[in-house]
RNA sequence: GCGAGGGUGGCGGAAUCGGUAGACGCGUCAGACUUAGAAUCUGGUACUUCCAAGUGUAGGGGUUCAAAUCCCCUCCCUCGCACCA
């Protein structure tokens, strides 16, 4: 019978379906372990880098359950989004259908790749009896004060027809489609993430210890911390101030003009009383900056341009007045959207003065310097620490120094206020779009924008509808659906056409799996309490500063409301980032054509074979190059393995149970293979736990295998050593290729599942060395390798190395300076002349 | 520019504490089996070299009996941030 991977594997599949080998309860006597994978989205069939995702995932659960803990591993489908608008409209149907038919075919290909899902606990996020729970907390969120609509310039993208997030642009560019965003001033929700803003930081440091310090430093980044000062410039012409934030408050002296961003609301105060000819330049000015693409006006070196304003504000401190501009690389969403600016010590301060001709006044000296800064020869500005000048009583102080006692004083004078400013934004959570989570607000006509009640959730998205231009929701165009009675007066109102942000949805759907039948509320507590937190996530870098800091939110949130516990701030303890699956140089992707259908090859090879081959070629965090001759070496020790047992089949099930402890092993050889059995033990069991190393642990398995072929029984003890040599493979074998090792453990006459057999234990007697390989060095280099007794001593090694022939050759007339001996390891000679 | 992580055979990658560099696999070469092929098996495979020996972990320097590993300098690659006041 030679390997039929696709009857091995399509039985035990349903052997463990049939038997329910996979469903857990939260069960408090028992340790859980809760190991979690980013949920795909149903764009129509799994990829590469799903089965790498899910393949290490799997592999991690199968082993944690063998050793005995209990086990959370689920499974579901993010799967409201724009591709299902797009594919209604290519494919003529519905998004709804479209999505449920990918989720369902998707489910088979999971389960065709043998991953251990409670499948009970699947969750979609576009299925009501989720999405209900958006709205919900959606509602809470407003309760609490945390949801609230802004007129503000925001980021649109024009292909997809809507606007996005700030984590949602990247290098200027939408995250989904590449193309350059445009800003828009339009009325949006925003969600204030802004006020975890300093626990999100915070818990980096403390809390996410598991993670990669790659995803740490990105969410620091972008949380983006900053210490200073805010001031205010009195404008006595519009009869207001100008404030602004800096870091840099010891350079106040050093003002020479101040800058608004062109979106800045007192551009409108300045229009009004401006004369016509002035106004109109200045709208015109406004007008170019806002044509600007955002790559365009955030580009380190980019132009800088400028338009001087008739306006001046009163220096702080001086009260001296300061010329106001508008300058095209003040962003209004940082700060206050205005600038001190301060050219002397702000390299884009200084290149908007050259080119403007303004003023430059040094008010820190280089400590060291030879000939001090000059304000009209400078080259560059001196953003360096260095010693305060032209800045009054605070001459002389070195810079940390002068920025302490200068905002002392200035908040002392009432000049200034200590401040701190986040570079992260409040989440733009509306999208103009409709296969998504209705927003559960009403406009009215006479009450303004009011909830809708909790027990009138959810608010359905009609399913049947008809998306025919991409860039206009259908909900617009149905009235049945828009017109509502208001909550409030019972009068005509209008639903919320816009809807979520989808990174809504997957912000708590980890949650939702421990209780995916909760009909009150989101999730029972009883059931989080629990499972929460998730013990390992599993995903992709490309989530640093997305779906990972929004998930973040919502468990400070949550923990807030009660939901969570008081002291559960944090959903994921430990993280792993996989790297991408790459072919011929490239990230496999559709659009490149350099795709590898999971389906076809497991066709060809099996599940069994692709899985070993993806967690064998690269370590985790590491890119993975496709190749399929790789896989064919995975394929061929698989069936190197059931060609072993096959063909010994009848002589290992004689052998059942019957382990030889190393205590009555005598043998060298024997004791040499006991030892190699444990010893894979050890390092399989260490690579996957502590190390995280999936193909090392593989490689160990394959050396295993390597020595069961080589070893050539002749007496009893033999025998029975090469069947506990079979069981150990086997069961090590089988969180990776679990149908093999389940099919060939079967055929060896066992009656339990391997999948549920406990992982094995060395024994420690068998780990130890008989004979270790001792290294003879002279003066650094190998020159003898001697097979001595383990356990021996300095002094006994050096004596045996030195009376060692081909030692004593090397060394023959030479002076002995030194000789080092390392136990179990070397012995250095250090010989002169 | 700033920050982080890297650079080891033809390739993917090993190498717990500083202690045999190249585990394991791919590829490749030679041989066995075979009418032939496929499959399988055995052996070789860092470089120079007949051997002996020497040289080798991006390059240079240092610490050490001993360095892929620690320190300094240089080069290169990847990733992230990038007018954040």
């Amino acid at each position: 019978m030679s390997y039929d991977f696709q009857a091995v594997e399509t039985k035990w599949q349903k052997i463990w379906e049939e038997r329910r080998c996979f469903e857990v309860e939260a069960d408090p006597a028992k340790l859980k372990f809760y190991c979690l994978e980013m949920f795909p989205y149903p764009s129509g069939a799994l990829h590469m880098g799903h089965v790498r995702n899910y393949s290490m995932g799997d592999m991690l659960t199968r082993f944690l359950r063998k050793k005995g803990l209990n086990v959370l591993y689920p499974m579901g489908f993010d799967a409201f989004g724009m591709p299902a608008e797009n594919a209604a409209i290519k494919y003529k149907t519905k998004p709804h259908e479209w999505t449920w038919q990918n989720i369902e075919y998707m489910t088979t290909q999971l389960k065709r790749m043998g991953y251990s899902y409670d499948w009970r606990r699947r969750v979609e996020s576009c299925n009501p009896n989720y999405y209900r729970w958006n709205q919900w907390l959606f509602l809470q969120m407003y309760k609490k004060g945390l949801v609230y609509r802004k007129y503000a310039p925001v980021n649109w993208c024009e292909p997809c027809g809507t606007v996005l997030a700030n984590e949602q642009v990247v290098n200027g560019t939408c995250w989904r489609c590449n193309t350059p965003v445009v800003k828009k001033n339009l009325e949006q929700w925003f969600i204030k993430i802004t006020d975890c803003a300093q626990e999100l930081l915070d818990n980096i440091d403390s809390q996410l210890t598991g993670w990669p310090e790659r995803v740490r430093i990105m969410q620091r980044n972008w949380i983006g911390r900053s210490e200073g000062a805010r001031l205010s410039f009195e404008v006595d012409a519009l009869g207001c101030t100008i404030e602004a934030f800096t870091t840099r408050f010891d350079t106040v002296y050093g003002i020479t003009f101040i800058a608004l961003a062109p979106e800045h609301e007192l551009v409108k105060h300045m229009l009004e009383k401006l004369p016509s000819n002035q106004a109109q330049e200045m709208k015109d000015f406004v007008a170019k900056c806002a044509a600007q693409s955002a790559i365009e006006r955030s580009a380190v070196g980019g132009e800088k341009q400028g338009f001087k304003t008739p306006f001046t504000g009163a220096h702080p401190v001086t009260g001296k007045p300061i010329p106001i501009w508008l300058a095209n690389y003040i962003l209004m969403d940082y700060g206050t959207g205005a600038i001190m600016g301060v050219p002397a010590h702000d390299q884009r301060d200084f290149e908007f003065c050259r080119k403007y001709g303004i003023e430059v006044i040094p008010v820190i000296q280089p400590a060291e310097a030879k000939n001090p800064l000059d304000g009209a020869t400078m080259e560059a500005a001196f953003e360096d620490d260095g010693i305060s000048c032209n800045s009054g009583q605070f001459d002389g102080l070195p810079t940390q120094e002068a920025i302490r006692k200068m905002i002392d004083w200035g908040e002392s004078q009432g000049l200034c206020k200590r401040e701190v400013n986040f570079r992260l934004r409040d989440w733009l959570i509306s999208r103009q779009r409709y296969w998504g989570t209705p927003i559960p607000f009403v406009h009215c006509p006479r009450c303004g924008i009011v909830p809708v009640s909790e027990d009138q959730l959810p608010v359905l998205l009609p399913e049947d509808v008809t998306v025919t231009d991409v860039g206009r929701s259908p909900l617009l165009d149905m009235p049945e659906w828009l017109e509502t009675p208001c909550p409030v007066c019972g009068g005509k109102a209008q639903r919320e056409a816009e809807t979520m942000d989808t990174f809504f949805c997957s912000s708590w759907y980890f949650e939702r799996y421990c209780s995916p039948d909760a009909a009150a509320s989101p999730f029972d507590p009883k059931d989080t309490n629990y499972w929460m937190p998730v013990d390992q996530y599993i995903g992709g870098i490309e989530h640093a500063c997305l779906h990972l800091i929004y998930a973040r939110f919502f468990t400070m949130f949550l923990s807030d409301i009660g939901l969570l516990p008081k002291g559960m701030r944090e959903p994921f303890t430990n993280l792993l980032t996989q790297g991408m699956v790459i072919k011929d140089g490239a990230k496999m992707s559709k659009s490149l054509g350099n795709t590898v259908e999971p389906t076809e090859i497991v066709e060809k090879y099996g599940a069994d074979t692709v899985r070993l081959f993806i967690l064998f070629a690269s370590p985790p965090q590491n890119d993975l190059d496709w190749s399929e001759q790789g896989v064919e070496g995975a394929h061929r020790f698989l069936s190197r393995v059931w060609r072993f047992v096959e063909e010994n089949l009848e002589d290992l099930k004689k052998h059942a149970g019957e382990y030889v402890p190393m205590s009555s092993l005598t043998i060298p050889a024997q004791r040499d293979f006991k030892r190699k059995i444990h010893s894979t033990i050890f390092a399989v069991t260490r690579d996957i736990d502590e190390e995280k190393q999936f193909n090392t642990a593989i490689a160990r398995l394959m050396e295993l295998t390597n020595a069961l072929y080589s070893f050539r029984p002749s007496e009893p003890a033999d025998f029975k050593l090469r069947r506990e040599g079979v069981d150990v493979l086997l069961n090590c074998l089988s969180p990776f290729s679990p149908h093999i090792a389940e099919e060939l453990w079967g055929m060896l006459g066992n009656e339990t599942l391997l999948s549920i057999v406990p992982w094995p234990v060395p024994e420690q007697e068998a780990l130890a060395a008989d004979f270790v390989i001792i290294v003879a060095q002279v003066n650094g280099k190998v020159r003898a390798k001697l097979t001595l007794p383990s356990g021996l001593n300095e002094a006994e090694l050096r004596d045996a190395v030195m009376n060692d022939a081909q030692v004593k050759e090397k060394i023959a007339g030479k002076e002995i300076v030194k000789v080092i001996a390392v136990p179990e390891k070397l012995v250095n000679v250090v010989v002169k002349g």
